[in-house]
DNA sequence: TAAGTATATAAGTATATACTTATATACTAA
DNA sequence: TTAGTATATAAGTATATACTTATATACTTA
């Protein structure tokens, strides 16, 4: 596959901070929590909780994964809940798609 | 989607590793130039000066590609030819596609 | 308003990561 | 065998990450 240099600059950018964001193992179980049927909303102290870390732990992996648009934050009265930002996911799945596809696009050259 | 907590925490460690090896902006970079059409093989000394990185740099950043089994090491004579692990990366896809289909399918039991 | 609850942020610390330089190892060719 | 080349590894360093405790902020309710 053939691709612009300039354009693998920013889409490794956007993917570097999805990545790193998804790196940790803890975050990772945060979204398989999160993806539970049993759970329609979750709020910070919940989940810290569930995944036995201090609330302020918990608050900072939210606001990572917050700010890589993984996840939404809406404020109701006390609590804040959290929720997938699937807009944004789509988004995401889509460049990891593409970067795959440059790969095993490769990959299968080399057959 | 319900899953098996034993089963996330499995399929969470390894993406982990997966994510942490792709969650570095040189990674992703020296990914995308091996996948370009016009690289047929290239060796560290060759990735170092494309990267502008040191030899021991790049020596460094294939070992963790290696290591979560992204790239493949192959000899020959003096110098070692770096090549996608395709077989383990449809799996990685796999395990990706998976994580995304369990967020998604919640985003969409939302709507 | 005051007290309690939920969350975020600040500041500090231990560990991990990404680099550096120096050196070891493995191969090639004179 | 010796010199040169390619790569890996070791050791050191600067920065990033993931936690901790302490505190600030925002909201609720008595």
């Amino acid at each position: 596959m053939r691709i612009n240099s300039e354009y693998s600059s920013d889409i490794s950018q956007e993917l570097e901070e999805l990545f790193k964001a998804l790196g940790n193992i803890n975050r990772l179980l945060l979204i398989y929590s999160l993806s539970s049927d049993e759970i329609e909303k979750i709020s910070v102290s919940e989940i810290a909780q569930m995944m036995d870390l201090t609330q302020p732990a918990a608050s900072q992996h939210l606001k990572v994964l917050k700010t890589a648009k993984i996840l939404d934050a809406k404020k109701k009265g006390n609590h804040i809940y959290y929720t997938f930002n699937q807009r944004a996911l789509i988004k995401h799945k889509k460049k990891i798609d593409f970067l795959f596809e440059c790969v095993l696009s490769k990959c299968s050259d080399l057959e």
